[in-house]
DNA sequence: ATTGACGGCGTAAACGATTAAGTAAATTCA
DNA sequence: TGAATTTACTTAATCGTTTACGCCGTCAAT
């Protein structure tokens, strides 16, 4: 391994001067640096960014909390492509991302102090359970963190509009003429709530009545349970003429439930998704769903992170919500607007 | 934070003693020990990876090489469940994962550079472009390296079975009595290479020949393209009453022009996917297709990763094959067998 | 009583980099 | 010309750990 040491035997100036050289400090001559460099190159030289982090304190190195519970983590599109982003822009940005989780081989070690011990200079915290004591540990800490759809006091937060996602599907159902709409949410979190409550609030809006038993829950990428709560809505005496399912994946479960009891979408029945993932722009008919804008977010939780590292006096504590956008599939069917 | 100067002032003893007996050396009294381990639990200390790193020359950090090409990378389920589990594993055997990339923030490093600036112990190497130079500069390196899905010299990589895959699909399709099979494959790499080898070799043993027309070629994860083959497929005078699909998401395609041409699955037409995402799981009817072991891959890369890097001597490069399993789905018929 | 072995701990150097402070020479200014 | 400033470097400390080696005292063996 080459370090400064060998650069500046050979250079015959001390391993200050090489270093400053390297880093471009001014107080280095411009032949020297020049000759400096040049030898460095040649010599195949790397920085090391062990000792550089320990002298400097800093890792360039951004820890990511990804829990794959319920395999809906890392397998599922939405965290995936949010990674995906994440990573491309800290690395544009020069960090580099690694996973944090507890227990690392024998030691056991919360988040927190498992990003200490990795020397993040910040976390990003995504889809795990907010109210774990470790989880919040880690979010009231020291270290610079962001969150993504979840909010924490005081802290940076990057939110899918949610809100407005369910305003554009109502909005755009209504439309459409329907006003018996149907919605299968997922378990309580604050996302479900926020869409529900938008639910609720465009509907009345429209002075539509939802009667309790077109509200429905089920579990979040769970096709079977969005099957059960379909064949309880078909089973209704005035059913609904649209139900919007809390994602993609649950609505392939009420997609085979209705074709099983022979209730073709869009004619019989309108279905709106959630997610956008790429499956649902490849199924025929293809689905009106809701694409979270995951691009978006990967990347503005890396630049905002970064912006909480560097310039932590600068520093204001965000929301950041971002929105999606409706892609209009064929699966709500344009009908004679009911009273 | 809390070094071990701080515990060393408060027990009156040397760094030194400190380190051994958090370390369970054995040249420190039992008595000692045992009051350093306390005093070090309470003062909440950490030790820093960082600096350890330094001194020791091992990181206990793991690169991973993952570019989404095409969006096959990272959002694809089969590397992301294989991340998934190389990510457990290595956390198990007390290693992190950090992802490698060329360029990191303005400076520009190829692979190979990147791994070493990081002090990565080790590096698995996945769902890349393996022609290209600086990924083989990498695997040549002396840095330890596992490959998924691909071999290079004298060098332990971990390949899902192909060849095996194959031949349990054809076998499986031949027992249901088709003989006019057609393939429809991904572009030319070394998995694609082995499946469609397989593939002949297991019709010829079944005395089938496969006209040229029924093998075409198409493109991984590209619905379009397997559209268009398969539109091709039906269009030949002699139909196959059976297609294999390179991979799941192509065999949406697939089923999209089956459907718009009025083919139904299975009845008029047998299918056959690759894969097992979780998706072709809950469509109906179930999609016969066959899971490749991402877990176990992924388990596998790390383990044999760590074992190289702690068993330089012991270690012995090797090809580990795993095997997958067929999901026996609903797309297949069971049909008279023509000649 | 002398030697040797050993247990228990400290000393100090090392890993590779950065940087405050210092120094010597060259340059500027009065 | 002499003082002050600037330029171009060097010295040495430091980040937090680990470890080869040394030292001292105790105890058993001779």
């Amino acid at each position: 391994m080459v370090t400064l040491k060998d650069i500046s035997n050979k250079c015959g100036v001390s391993r200050a001067t090489v270093s400053k050289a390297l880093n471009g400090q001014s107080d280095i001559g411009e032949e020297t640096a020049k000759h400096i460099r040049e030898v460095a190159k040649s010599m195949g030289y790397l920085p090391n960014a062990t000792a550089r982090a320990l002298k400097l304190g800093r890792s360039h190195n951004i820890g990511v909390l990804f829990v794959d519970q319920t395999a809906s983590g890392l397998k599922h599109e939405y965290f995936s492509a949010i990674l995906n982003s994440l990573k491309d822009e800290a690395e544009h940005l020069g960090y580099d991302i690694t996973f944090i989780s507890k227990n690392l081989g024998s030691f056991e070690m919360d988040y927190y102090e498992h990003a200490k011990y990795r020397n993040c200079d910040g976390v990003v915290i995504a889809s795990v359970d907010f109210k774990d004591p470790d989880v919040i540990r880690l979010a009231q800490s020291e270290i610079p963190t962001v969150t993504l759809d979840y909010v924490f006091d005081s802290r940076t937060s990057i939110l899918s509009d949610n809100i407005a996602a369910m305003r554009d599907i109502v909005n755009f159902v209504y439309e459409k003429g329907h006003r018996r709409i149907a919605i299968i949410h997922g378990e309580d979190t604050s996302v479900t709530q926020k869409r529900l409550a938008s639910f609720q609030k465009i509907c009345s809006e429209h002075s539509i009545v939802v009667p309790e038993a077109y509200v429905k829950t089920a579990v979040y990428h769970d096709p079977k349970s969005s099957a059960l709560a379909t064949r309880e809505l078909l089973a209704l005496a005035e059913r609904p003429t649209c139900i919007l399912y809390p994602d993609d994946f649950s609505f392939i479960g009420g997609m085979n439930e209705l074709e099983r009891q022979g209730v073709s979408i869009p004619r019989d029945m309108s279905v709106v998704g959630f997610d956008g993932i790429l499956l649902s722009q490849v199924l025929r008919p293809r689905l009106t769903t809701y694409r979270q804008d995951a691009e978006t977010m990967g990347r503005e939780a890396a630049a905002r992170l970064v912006e909480a590292i560097e310039q932590p006096k600068l520093f204001i504590p965000q929301q950041i919500v971002v929105s999606g956008l409706l892609l209009e599939g064929d699966t709500v069917a344009h009908i004679e607007a009911q009273k």
